[in-house]
DNA sequence: ACATTAAGTGATT
DNA sequence: AATCACTTAATGT
């Protein structure tokens, strides 16, 4: 116990830790991202990485949501993926590296907590830890299977489609079938126009796929 | 009652 | 599927 002179131990940081992510990481590496890792709180929609910038720390999902979100020149947004629980952020892992800026932003979905761990870690538990190893490479692995797929949706499924995966996919990280959200956001989160999402969620909710109304739509899962 | 914001619609490209 | 122009409906002050 000689390098702990950073922090002062923290042992309900460590047991809240464990418990969440035992099954991912040895002991000892749990312990050092108790150590050297801040937990931080955020409240909803607040965005904790955003385009441009430069990347110190890599957010470790403990729990909450969060959406992933690149940009185009015209600022037009696209929802890329979700963060949950354990999840990190590939994009990061491959920023860290190579110190380059960030090419997505990250904002929370609902209140999170978030434990954030200096960048300059991640290539010293490459080495350390088997299981960190193990979880970088299947981060990125189910990411770009998630990008896959977000590809895929973009390309060769209509507009229609989208909307009920779209609002599936976020019913099932907020646990909740009732989602308190306007036509515009959505078109925003799609890269549509707010009245092409009305045209269509109108459809929808006629075909009986939904059921909204102002600023609320429940989708049958 | 009035203003503001969300959602619905026809016509056009 | 996008945009324009306009209507209607819901909600806050």
């Amino acid at each position: 116990m000689t390098d702990t002179a950073f922090k002062p131990y923290d042992a309900k940081c460590y047991d809240r830790l464990f418990e969440k992510f035992q099954y991912l990481f040895e002991a000892e590496l749990i312990d050092e991202i108790c150590r050297f890792g801040k937990v931080t709180r955020f409240p909803a929609e607040h965005v904790i990485i955003d385009l441009g910038d430069k990347i110190t720390n890599m957010p470790l999902v403990i729990n909450g949501s969060v959406r992933i979100m690149t940009e185009d020149e015209e600022g037009r947004e696209l929802l890329l993926y979700y963060l949950e629980l354990g999840d990190t952020c590939a994009m990061t892992l491959n920023c860290c590296s190579r110190a380059t800026k960030s090419n997505i932003r990250a904002i929370t979905e609902e209140p999170c907590e978030i434990i954030m761990v200096p960048v300059e870690y991640l290539d010293i538990w490459m080495v350390k830890f088997k299981k960190w190893r193990n979880f970088v490479l299947e981060s990125y692995n189910t990411r770009l299977n998630e990008m896959l797929e977000a590809i895929d949706n973009l390309a060769f499924h209509n507009m229609e489609d989208r909307i009920i995966k779209y609002l599936r996919d976020k019913a099932m990280v907020l646990g909740d079938e009732k989602l308190k959200i306007t036509h515009f956001q959505i078109a925003r989160d799609l890269n549509s126009s707010r009245v092409v999402i009305s045209r269509l969620m109108k459809k929808l909710e006629d075909a009986g796929e939904l059921e909204q109304s102002r600023n609320m739509v429940k989708v049958k899962l």
